[in-house]
DNA sequence: GTTCAGGTGTCCA
DNA sequence: TGGACACCTGAA
């Protein structure tokens, strides 16, 4: 792969960790130290080495990482201040942010994100990249090939090109239950109900109930979509893992309701919720903590 | 064979 | 308003 262009002097950047944390699931590891990762119609590979500063991104150009690949890796977001502020509140926070220092939320497309969390849902991390390739392979459009790799490469489908999916085209994508919802969302998107750019600017509740509208859509989803395509920092996706990790963390492993651990990373994390949510969920999930829980309850 | 996985819609008290 | 329960699928 040709075409190279380097990012020097990046800190809080671990291409592993970004990928791994659980935001986005179109990328694979291809080697040690190199991903391949297809988004916003561009298929690239970034090699890092440990704990270096210095990121390779191949297969792109200079003006592209200017105007695209700096707004997605969240680059001139500063998170000397966020993981300071965040590992001072308490040792199980420090060791959190310690993990997972090179984490960066990403900002991605916010029809990606909802077609992908919807895909989500009582699925593991590996079937649900499984599905999206699926559907990417069916509906997207072919983007550039990469050298011995010896497989093409699609983009994301747009709404459009989505539509023109059956119920039984995305059962045979292995989508199961969720094909009618993802019909819905092509369909909401494409007449108008839901009009995702308005979301970056519409309070927050409203945003969320917005998104809700559509099928298979509920809190934990429209959360995901909002942090992880509109920065929406405040919001804390709350999940099995998630779940898990705060009550064994702050509720001494006993069994908190949603609404209370919601409340209780609002007060605790304020603006920074969402970031705070990404360390304990990389953390938790990588260290397989409290995963014994919810049997030991039952 | 059984259970569980980054939840949500539906039904019923 | 809230608590069960089912749901595609496939991996362990």
């Amino acid at each position: 792969m040709n075409n190279m262009v380097m990012l020097n002097h990046v800190s809080h950047f671990n291409i592993g960790q970004i990928l791994e944390s659980g935001q986005v699931f179109r990328f694979e590891k291809i080697s040690d130290h190199s991903y391949l990762l297809n988004a916003k119609q561009k298929l690239i590979k970034i090699t890092q080495q440990p704990d270096s500063s210095s990121v390779a991104i191949y297969n792109t150009t200079a003006s592209e990482v200017e105007e695209i690949w700096m707004n997605y890796f969240d680059i001139n977001t500063n998170y000397e201040n966020i993981t300071a502020t965040l590992a001072a509140k308490d040792e199980w926070m420090a060791k959190a942010v310690e993990f997972g220092k090179g984490i960066r939320i990403l900002r991605q497309d916010p029809w990606e994100m909802l077609i992908s969390f919807i895909v989500s849902q009582n699925k593991s991390i590996p079937h649900i990249k499984a599905c999206l390739k699926n559907i990417t392979n069916k509906f997207g459009f072919p983007i550039n090939e990469v050298d011995g790799m010896g497989e093409h490469y699609h983009s994301f489908p747009t709404p459009k090109e989505l539509s023109r999916a059956t119920e039984e085209d995305l059962r045979e994508c292995k989508v199961g239950f969720r094909a009618p919802y993802i019909m819905d969302a092509c369909q909401k998107v494409l007449n108008g109900d839901v009009i995702l750019n308005d979301l970056y600017i519409m309070p927050i509740e409203e945003a969320k109930a917005k998104l809700m509208t559509i099928k298979g859509v509920g809190p934990k989803v429209a959360d995901c979509i909002l942090l992880f395509a509109y920065s929406r920092m405040e919001l804390f996706p709350t999940d099995v893992w998630i779940k898990r990790v705060i009550e064994g963390l702050y509720f001494e492993g006993k069994d908190v309701k949603l609404e209370e651990i919601q409340k209780f990373a609002s007060e605790y994390f304020g603006e920074l919720a969402g970031y705070a949510q990404q360390y304990l969920f990389f953390y938790g999930r990588e260290n397989a903590l409290f995963k014994d829980i919810s049997k030991k309850k039952a």
